[in-house]
RNA sequence: GCCCCGAUGGUGUAGUGGCCUAUCAUGCAGCCCUGUCGAGGCUGCGACCCGGGUUCAAAUCCCGGUCGGGGCGCCA
């Protein structure tokens, strides 16, 4: 539940759930007002109770016919659950339950005797989703009612760790003097090659949805931005069906000037440090959530490791090694698949960097060295990739800053560089050294979180069958 | 685009040709009891994805479709 210490009253509740629970002794005999969700409702009788849940927290309220309107009295017993009720009441400390021999009894807890109140919405029954049931639900019937399946504790945990992953990731982004910025998603030419892109009508032109900020954010540091990060989305009209893939994602992008591929490295691995480590300290109670949820499900607890640094590097003529000694086949050259990846991770089970990959499997605007040779004699790429585990997190390297090599580059990968003046131009009229990344923020919240889908941690996931809601 | 698997009440499931007027849990509706607290007790409601076929008999076998899951490919 989120920490609402600070927040102030509003024209539907003087405290929130958060306040009373955690002021609580404070606060009895105060008259409160609260709003929430009426997650179980008990009692047909005289006195009725009624557990009442709000983004902050979750307290009983007490209701006893004689105390309040009759009328209302009814109404609230008979209320199904989910539907949204605001409650008046006196704060109280709640009668101890009965503990078994033995056990020590709870710390003290608090309630509301209600006194008034009314209705604000009722809800449908029965739930497309049950918000405090036992049962499993699939992920699609889950997606399908996702304002419902936003209501379940663990759920609602993981979106409120993204949020702090994002938090977290900008603070640290700043604190190295990056800037934040927003390019375009909307573009006219089929930018890089490779991917395919959303095709869409810009009044009488033909663009596209991005698929990468990629071309426009290295011209926002050749423009003398010097550095910057995005947190955007990014779309691919690729017909992949995983569990790590999206046509519709958001990508956390930096670029800096006078920078090369290990620069940037160092910038992701502290970010990632910092990241870890603000969770590990500030949001422990999330991931609790979280891990009460796995343990009645039968999955093991989820640990915050707050990875050491260096991260390890492997460039990719050690990582053909590493497959090829572990029984896989490959040759210098190929791309390194899922299951490759396996074998790699068998090594390195966390975060690891693969940089200098062969220039021919790099788009036009990776930079290389002219001396830097792979084992088989070809050209090596100052790109890099990170993974954790078998999945790829990010992939980035320095820049390509000589303009008469991009446009070979472009060239020689098929590209008119007539089509990419936008771009090639920013290179003409003096261009700094830069380098920089693209992470996948889902697929970083996956590895924080445990998820096995990148639909989970994703509020209204687009894949290549789902567009709503 | 390829390969494999699946679809049973609102939800999650059991069921492998007749024991199925279909199991269990949860839910929902109602009643009883109760300062309850994973509340409890009782009663009830609610389902075999669609279309064709095989068979005396199909939730179960076959074919097609739809939807979903997994793997692969594709993926700056």
């Amino acid at each position: 539940m989120r920490d609402s210490a600070e927040w102030q009253p509003t024209s539907y509740r003087s405290h929130t759930i958060g306040q009373v629970v955690s002021l609580g002794d404070s606060l009895i005999g105060t008259e409160v007002t609260i709003s929430g969700y009426a997650e179980t409702v008990r009692g047909r009788g005289a006195i009725c109770f009624l557990m009442l849940r709000d983004g902050t927290g979750r307290i009983q309220a007490f209701l006893k016919r004689d105390n309040m309107d009759q009328a209302f009295f009814d109404l609230v017993q008979s209320v199904s659950r989910e539907s949204t009720v605001q409650l008046t009441g006196v704060v109280a400390e709640k009668r101890a339950p009965k503990v078994k021999e033995g056990e020590s009894p709870p710390p003290p807890e608090y309630e509301i005797n209600v006194s008034s109140g009314s209705i604000l919405a009722i809800a449908s029954t029965p739930l497309p989703v049950g918000v405090t049931d036992d049962v499993q639900v699939g992920l699609d019937v889950r997606l399908d009612n996702r304002h419902l399946d936003l209501r379940r504790e663990h759920v609602n945990a993981m979106f409120q760790l993204r949020s702090r992953v994002l938090q977290y990731g900008r603070e640290h982004l700043i604190a190295e003097g990056f800037q934040e910025i927003n390019t375009p998603k909307i573009i006219a030419a089929a930018a890089e090659g490779g991917t395919n892109l959303f095709p869409m009508k810009y009044f009488d032109t033909d663009a596209y949805l991005s698929q990468s900020p990629q071309l426009y954010k290295q011209l926002a540091v050749l423009g003398g931005l010097e550095r910057v990060f995005e947190i955007g989305p990014a779309f691919r009209a690729e017909k992949h069906d995983t569990y790590r893939h999206l046509n519709e994602f958001i990508s956390f992008d930096i670029e800096g000037a006078w920078m090369d591929d290990e620069d940037v490295m160092g910038v992701q691995e502290r970010m990632i440090f910092h990241i870890w480590s603000e969770v590990k300290k500030n949001d422990q109670n999330l991931i609790d959530i979280i891990n009460k949820y796995r343990i009645s499900q039968g999955n093991e607890e989820i640990e915050v490791d707050i990875p050491s640094l260096p991260f390890p590097r492997i460039p990719y003529c050690e990582a053909i090694e590493i497959v090829k000694k572990g029984g896989g086949e490959i040759e210098w050259g190929d791309d390194i698949e899922s299951h490759h990846c396996d074998l790699i991770a068998a090594k390195f089970p966390g975060f690891h960097f693969i940089p200098r990959w062969p220039m021919a499997m790099k788009p036009f605007y990776i930079h290389h060295k002219e001396n830097e040779k792979g084992t088989t004699g070809e050209q090596l790429s100052r790109g890099f990739d990170l993974n954790f585990g078998r999945d790829e997190m990010t992939s980035g390297g320095a820049r390509e800053h000589r303009v008469d090599i991009l446009e070979e580059n472009l060239r020689g990968m098929g590209l008119d560089p007539a089509d990419f003046t936008f771009y090639t131009d920013g290179f003409r009229y003096g261009a700094p050294p830069h380098a920089g990344w693209g992470l996948g923020v889902a697929r970083l919240l996956m590895v924080l979180t445990g998820a096995g889908n990148v639909r989970e941690v994703v509020l209204f996931p687009r894949d290549r069958s789902r567009v709503t809601p």
